[in-house]
DNA sequence: TTAATTCCTATTAATTCAATAGGAATTATA
DNA sequence: TATAATTCCTATTGAATTAATAGGAATTAA
């Protein structure tokens, strides 16, 4: 018997090599949600957050931990305890809340700054065309990261929001 | 017995969430390498570009198999075989070998638009601050990659080596 | 005192990554 | 036609990472 066959092929990309960790994104997810919600800044609590934002409890509860550990939240313990922004909205930027969970904002060990390492494979960086071009994408994706803080999000949002009505 | 211990935190980033994966790195060298020394386009060994460019030779073995069913490379089999540039140089961009092993370029599935994915947590897309952000970033980002031939990183090496001496 | 909360450590299951192993198939040439 | 040198292909592996969950200690308001 000869014949075709339907082959179907799951590509899968949800969360990809190159794409924020779940960490990060249900982080930027929170911080949004408080800078929004929460002007006053009064303990709001993990499940509040949780509910709102579909991100697992549990799991909230480690990165709201890890933001505080940070000193980009604050939180109180007790009954009525819970979290909220330790600074303006304005001075938290998406970079340095990438870094916190992700690591390096770099495709390349030897184009970060912070945390520069060689490429083990390398033989001469300083005329290496790779690292030319992967350092140029550093540089414009910092300039957007750097400048997109909370307070430039909740914006963006509400013009978005104009735009469409 | 009470005291001071001194921790070692071995902060390791070589290869961190949203960098290249060596699969990805080690490809762009060998594509690099051919372009470079290999202008005629005939076969070389696949042990000659792992020599030179420092790679694992079975694990490159199979980066140069995806390659070449991705249609990047010829290959020629049996003695005196080995692979070359089945395109031109300046036909063969970073964005399109990164996509290949590391899957979309893009720090959230929302903003892909190959593979475009919904965030399973996101209520709003069309408002969505976060979104509006990070699809800047992939544009500059692939603005740039789109643009990063062989041919180009070749030129970039040659222009840092003047510059140098 | 108690109810509600954060804080903290440990565990886990699934997946991915980086590589290795071994042999089949193919080709040039002596 | 035999042989040496190569690519082609599938399977396996060990380590690390990710995305959570579990359970209970500590803290606080009332």
């Amino acid at each position: 018997m000869i014949g075709w066959i339907f082959v179907f092929s799951p590509i899968e990309f949800y969360s990809s090599a190159l794409m924020l960790s779940r960490k990060a994104k249900y982080a930027i997810n929170a911080l949004v949600f408080l800078a929004r919600e929460n002007k006053k800044r009064e303990p709001i609590q993990i499940s509040k957050i949780s509910e709102s934002e579909n991100i697992p409890r549990k799991f909230l509860e480690a990165i709201l931990l890890d933001l505080r550990n940070a000193g980009i939240l604050q939180s109180r313990k007790g009954k009525f305890g819970g979290y909220y922004l330790q600074k303006d909205p304005a001075d938290i930027n998406m970079a340095t809340v990438m870094r916190l969970f992700d690591g390096p904002i770099a495709l390349l060990p030897c184009v970060a700054s912070n945390n520069y390492e060689r490429c083990e494979e390398c033989t001469d960086e300083e005329t290496c065309g790779i690292r030319d071009v992967f350092s140029e994408v550093r540089m414009e994706t910092l300039k957007i990261l750097n400048n997109a803080t909370l307070a430039d999000i909740v914006k963006r949002s509400k013009s978005l929001a104009k735009k469409i009505k």
